[in-house]
RNA sequence: GUGCCUGUAGCUCAGCUGGAUAGAGCAACGGACUUCUAAUCCGUAGGUCGGGGGUUCGAAUCCCUCCAGGCACGCCA
């Protein structure tokens, strides 16, 4: 049954049976037992119970119409037309309102295991992205300061997005978009100069701006330029001692957040400067289109987008009336850039929920270029907030200040921090304890699932010490396996290229954090119930199959997540 | 005030393109280590799916309304 083209086969089941359910309509048409029917979208799902086989479908009762006949009726007339030959289904019936079951030998999971043996670490790679280019922009934190848990949030999100759609065969580039440019920047100039006086000259020299930046970080930038270049700036005009004092820190802010991200095992295909957008002209040119095609309204000396063509609530300012652009006009010849300039056909933006107004604004202002909006998709996550002896935590035990990624880091390692944002969907809101995560209990999903990892090894390991000679696939007798546990075990296998197919196209890898911690559960009670070195030798072998199947698996998966799957622990 | 998100077991959350008796983990309670790692397993208990109305053969899921929490409504980003 498993040929090249087969990387999922609950897929390939689902086909065979929604092909059978569609021949058997058209027979029993043609046999009169029905009238003629426009068959709807067969859906197929996993039934709750057990009991209910491994697949149903509805269709009985959405033809109930069409057929003139109660739903019961022609669910029996589909099961007596059915025809399963070549097919892993080997019973079908029908109960409570019209489901028609479907019931399959254990052969697909037998096949599963095969499959998973031969793809190894590709197991799970499927193809419905088709090399789809594809951006996932993400964290794109100012680099006015360092990051803090919207970031991490974010940055966990958006990079295990990005390696799921991966794994489901897109073209996918990782891309931060650093703000060097605009108010921020100026604002950043400002403050590194209040505190550079501050530092000189004495707290009262000058006032610090009330909506600088307050950070502790900023008066160490301070510290760090006087240490190395001395007072000279002191006798320099305003604007350009701020130009000079931000252009110093800037690239450093830079690097450490670059830093940063790589301890949390992200790293970019591109970092793409805002300011790169003002030097090539491309926000200039970006607003004259824009004028040209008749989206701009003029009014209060500034130039405004017009929001009711685009059917927006209001108007927005593109050119402010002291001749600057804003970050709106930046950001529009940035996604413009995206698509018209460098050709992707689908950009996956991740923002804080704070960022809600924005999106149908981008989305819209995408209109006079041509871009279809909805090939703009933006990935909102709720805010973050840490606990720690059941309390709300803001700050850092170490430093005193906010907690900041690489505060995270240090507190709870990488495995841990990158779980429990995925544990999540990006839509709910997320109490991180910082407590749970460290701890090496079974209260912790993490450590529940490296553990299950470190369990296998360790028990291959110990058998492969007693002389006990590894199975090879072609040799082993899988059907051996039925017992509940095993048969568990080996149908959770099978799901994984089903759970990334659903992983990326909802943009929730959160689902295979929860799908891992099922596999690891399913392990844990296999591995009680039954015994690998104390089974008879045929039965031994497929076990040990067994176990190395699971291992790929949980790699497979932490890989994806980008946590590490220990040997021992 | 307007818009968006959230509300499901004691806690943290799945389920939400309408389907069969609403699920999981943790916590609680009771069991299992002379046996491949007990960071584990097995079992028990736990629910007006925020409230109320409606649509439907059927609603946690769709519509309306109210309540509670969060966020956004700048010539900020």
């Amino acid at each position: 049954m498993i040929t090249n083209q087969v990387n999922n086969i609950v897929e390939l089941i689902q086909q065979q049976i929604k092909d059978i359910v569609e021949k058997s309509i058209k027979v029993a048409e043609q046999k009169g037992e029905l009238p003629q029917i426009e068959i709807p979208e067969i859906v197929i799902e996993k039934p709750r119970e057990q009991q209910y086989g491994e697949f149903s479908t509805n269709v009985a009762m959405q033809i109930t119409k069409q057929a003139k006949q109660p739903p019961r009726k022609i669910a029996e007339i589909i099961i007596g037309n059915a025809a399963t030959e070549g097919t892993y289904v080997e019973k079908i019936d029908c109960a409570g309102p019209g489901f028609i079951n479907f019931y399959l030998n254990n052969q697909w999971l037998y096949d599963s295991l095969k499959l998973i043996t031969e793809m190894k670490e590709q197991y799970g790679e499927i193809t419905i992205g088709k090399g789809t280019k594809v951006m996932v922009e993400f964290v794109s934190a100012n680099p006015t300061g360092p990051l803090h848990m919207g970031n991490a949030r974010g940055g966990a999100l958006g990079d295990c997005i990005a390696s799921v759609l991966e794994k489901a065969g897109y073209d996918v580039t990782r891309e931060f978009y650093v703000n060097d440019a605009g108010n921020q920047i100026q604002k950043f100039g400002i403050s590194l100069e209040a505190r550079y006086i501050q530092q000189l000259k004495g707290e009262d020299a000058i006032l610090f701006p009330e909506d600088g930046y307050q950070g502790e970080d900023i008066i160490e930038h301070a510290k760090a330029y006087i240490a190395e270049y001395g007072d000279a700036l002191l006798l320099k005009e305003s604007e350009e001692r701020r130009s000079i004092l931000a252009q110093y820190a800037l690239p450093k802010n830079i690097e450490r957040i670059r830093d940063g991200l790589q301890q949390y095992g992200i790293s970019y295909d591109v970092w793409f400067s805002e300011k790169s957008l003002y030097d090539s002209k491309e926000v200039e040119r970006t607003i004259s289109e824009l004028k040209e095609k008749g989206y701009t309204v003029e009014s209060e000396d500034a130039i405004w987008l017009n929001g009711e063509k685009l059917g927006l609530e209001k108007n927005e300012v593109l050119v402010r009336n002291n001749g600057f652009p804003t970050y709106m006009a930046a950001d529009i010849a940035y996604h413009r850039d995206k698509f018209v300039g460098r050709k992707f056909d689908w950009v996956i933006n991740l923002w804080g929920a704070d960022h809600h107004g924005h999106v149908g604004r981008m989305k819209a202002a995408m209109i006079p270029f041509g871009i279809e909006p909805d090939k703009l998709q933006v990935v909102l996550f709720q805010l973050v907030r840490l606990y720690r002896n059941g309390e709300i935590a803001r700050m850092s035990k170490r430093t005193g200040k906010s907690i900041s990624l690489t505060d995270l880091l240090d507190e709870v390692g990488k495995d841990a921090a990158r779980f429990f944002f995925n544990m999540k969907a990006s839509g709910s809101h997320l109490d991180f304890d910082l407590d749970l995560a460290v701890k090496q209990s079974n209260e912790n999903p993490v450590f529940y699932v490296q553990y299950a990892h470190a369990r296998i090894c360790s028990m291959l390991a110990k058998l492969e010490e007693e002389g006990i000679p590894m199975p090879e696939v072609s040799k082993v007798d899988l059907s051996l396996l039925k017992e509940k546990e095993e048969l568990e075990l080996i149908k959770k296998l099978a799901e994984l290229p089903e759970e990334i197919r659903i992983s990326a196209s909802t943009l929730e890898p959160s689902r295979l954090t929860r799908y891992v911690m099922d596999v690891a559960g399913g392990f844990h009670s296999f591995y009680s119930a039954c015994s690998v070195k104390n089974a008879e030798e045929e039965l031994r072998m497929a076990r040990i199959e067994l176990a190395m199947c699971t291992k790929t698996v949980i790699r497979n998966v932490l890989s994806i997540l980008k946590i590490s799957s220990p040997e021992r622990m």
